[in-house]
DNA sequence: CATAAATCCTATAAAAACTATAGGCTATTA
DNA sequence: TAATAGCCTATAGTTTTTATAGGATTTATG
């Protein structure tokens, strides 16, 4: 299962590109359109930032837009960022890649095999969909 | 990413899968063999056990072994008894659903729709390959 | 320039989950 | 009846997750 953390960071960006035409937006405003404790919210925020998908504005009329359109915005790489590995083992994470410690050969290994492809089929999908393909609006 | 508790638990079938002619097996065998730590596996053997997955013998010449033939246990099932849900949201879960608390109208959520398509594409590998696909003998 | 607004940043606390261990109990075999 | 091996439950240690706190910094504006 997806960490709070990125659930919460889906639904905000939702917010902000839903709402991309009114200027920067509040974190107050997010956390609570969804119902989202706001201190958290700040943390995500601030990383996706720190990360270059998120702009922000401080002081009065500031807060918080998209660097990127909704289309350029895969939703593996928030994935990625908060959450770390979207595969089901170490051994066939493409990103966080870990030796299994339980076998003695991954080559011939037929649980890293099926897991390497259902890494794949999630990939297929998280890779190509962007933020563009979760919004309503549009 | 899979528990270890779910990781141990499927090397230990592959082993017993691939060891069926020989008996009940020991929890200390397992343990040696796939480099776990025996009474944590001792703990994961018995829940397969209880769940109906395996069956066991006490005294000498005891042990475990397979209730059913490799080809009758999907992956998914063990992936459900040791971890828990399989979805990446609970809003997506087919055995373990919650309500989005984020959303307003999950029927028109974009995250929903992604959400439940990568679960679909997971599960799709999951309940069709079984403990007999991931052996490497036979 | 003073003030209020809003994010920035780091630390820490609280809770939950995960991983592992302990030790006595029970059944089985020889 | 002694040794073997799983059964069962509790608990401990660690890590991760979730959330909160509070002051620092930047910006807009009257």
């Amino acid at each position: 299962m997806l960490s709070k953390k990125t659930q919460y960071a889906f639904h905000a960006l939702i917010h902000l590109a839903e709402h991309a035409d009114k200027g920067p937006i509040l974190i107050s405003e997010i956390a609570q359109e969804k119902n989202i404790s706001i201190k958290f919210l700040e943390n995500i925020l601030l990383e996706l930032k720190n990360a270059g998908i998120l702009g922000s504005k401080k002081g009065k009329g500031g807060g918080y837009y998209l660097m990127r359109t909704p289309k350029e915005i895969p939703l593996a790489r928030i994935i990625r960022l908060l959450d770390g590995p979207i595969a089901l083992l170490p051994c066939v994470s493409l990103n966080y890649y870990e030796r299994c410690e339980n076998c003695k050969d991954e080559a011939v290994c037929g649980l890293n095999d099926v897991m390497g492809r259902v890494r794949d089929a999630t990939l297929k999908l998280l890779e190509n969909k962007t933020l563009k393909d979760i919004l309503t609006k549009d």
